[in-house]
DNA sequence: CTCTTGCATTTTGTATACAATATGCCAGAG
DNA sequence: CTCTGGCATATTGTATACAAAATGCAAGAG
């Protein structure tokens, strides 16, 4: 037999749980700071406390979940500095991402992620935000599988899953967002020029916008202090 | 009340059986693809599986472990490219880290970072290797933790972490030494004199030497089978 | 002799029972 | 009226029992 395998996706219930779990989490079903009931989920999941609890253990290793010794878990709330902490280390990684990008990247993925881009214009021609930002992310995450390296894929993930959790997806002004369309434009011509240096410039700048613009809508959201639980 | 707190370190089950494994995990006590048999660690350790596969979850999560469903946990087997990947998301981590580091440090850190360096030196100068790995890890936290980034100094840990389970300490050649003392004379100056993008390049460029070294050491070790379990 | 197939054993997965800790309320002192 | 202390309840922590799956071996077919 050749050495190929064709594991079939069986998963157990911890990991059904985490996903699930995850998922509420990033919708914004479970709150930044709500306390989880053991209890209460497990019979809401349809599974027994044992899976809960390892579920529990990955989200909190992921930085979704905290968990206080007897007191239990609740969904983390991000303070000001974590978010600032958290997109200077996602910049770190991207650029890193498009460091590599340009050495392993064909003419065909250079096509692809122009397709990409054009898509993405045509979203933001009609001011389609959720295609825009699916598209985004689609083009985000092309690049990072482009570095071929696994562990820089894993860690942009989970980090990335954590901001998603701040659902700060709301606002999102004209001019920025032109901005950003035109970044990316600039981004994928680096990119096609194999020009690594440019590439990771770009996108450092372009996560410190993000960045900015996510720090902003903190400060303007009425909700804020269910995401800024940590500091005064 | 002031809202200052002072938490007791109070450790579940799960935690400590985490920290044990880990321990276990790095000094090479658990050999890399080791089958972990639940019923048999859970007694070594005197806990029941229940915390056991808790503490399982954790380190599957910060990569020390792989787990197969209804397969039991290993202990993972790190091959040339995923030592390669750690190696390079670490340079950026610690490039990350100097560029901020230098925004915060004060006369005073770079005082105390000076002398940690002389004994350095001094550790160098007597070939005391383990006083030499220990300081250097030491200026290298420091460092991370001067850069003020919480998210940032917990995802270099968790990788720092994952590559010291390589025990990759054994071999250093003595011109390789020299250049790695050089190199953190230059790191301290350039943090001395606030140059971000210097400490960067350095800082980039020291993990780059010490990743060749350990690929190289990795390629002539006789046990190397144990560490590259996945590729051919 | 080799390969398959079925069974016994081992090991992992999940639920549940019990223990330890935390939480909230009420009574009583000041 | 406020604060403290202690008890009842709720919740988390851990062990154990049972279920499901994988592993290893041996017997039989080819």
């Amino acid at each position: 037999m050749d050495g190929s395998t064709f594991p079939i996706a069986r998963s157990t219930l911890p990991e059904a749980a985490a996903e699930r779990l995850r998922t509420l989490i990033i919708e914004g079903e479970l709150a930044p700071g709500a306390k989880l009931n053991e209890r209460e989920l497990s019979e809401r999941l349809g599974v027994s406390r044992t899976p809960l609890r390892e579920a529990f253990r990955m989200l909190a290793a992921d930085g979704l979940l905290v968990q206080l010794p007897n007191r239990g878990a609740q969904v983390v709330a991000l303070s000001r500095e974590d978010v600032r902490g958290a997109f200077e280390v996602m910049g770190a990684l991207e650029g890193l991402a498009g460091e590599l990008a340009v050495k392993r990247v064909t003419d065909a993925d250079v096509a692809d992620l122009r397709a990409l881009q054009v898509q993405m214009e045509a979203a933001h021609a009609t001011h389609d935000l959720p295609a825009y930002y699916r598209i985004n992310r689609l083009i985000h995450d092309r690049l990072n599988t482009l570095a071929g390296n696994a562990v820089l894929e894993q860690t942009y993930r989970t980090l990335n899953a954590r901001l998603h959790a701040l659902r700060f997806r709301s606002n999102l002004n004209p001019a920025k967002w032109d901005q950003a369309v035109s970044e990316h434009r600039s981004m994928i011509e680096a990119l096609a020029a194999r020009d690594g240096a440019a590439l990771r410039d770009l996108l450092v700048g372009h996560l410190r916008a993000k960045q900015q613009a996510v720090l902003d809508s903190m400060d303007n959201r009425d909700d804020k202090n269910l995401l800024g639980g940590r500091q005064p």
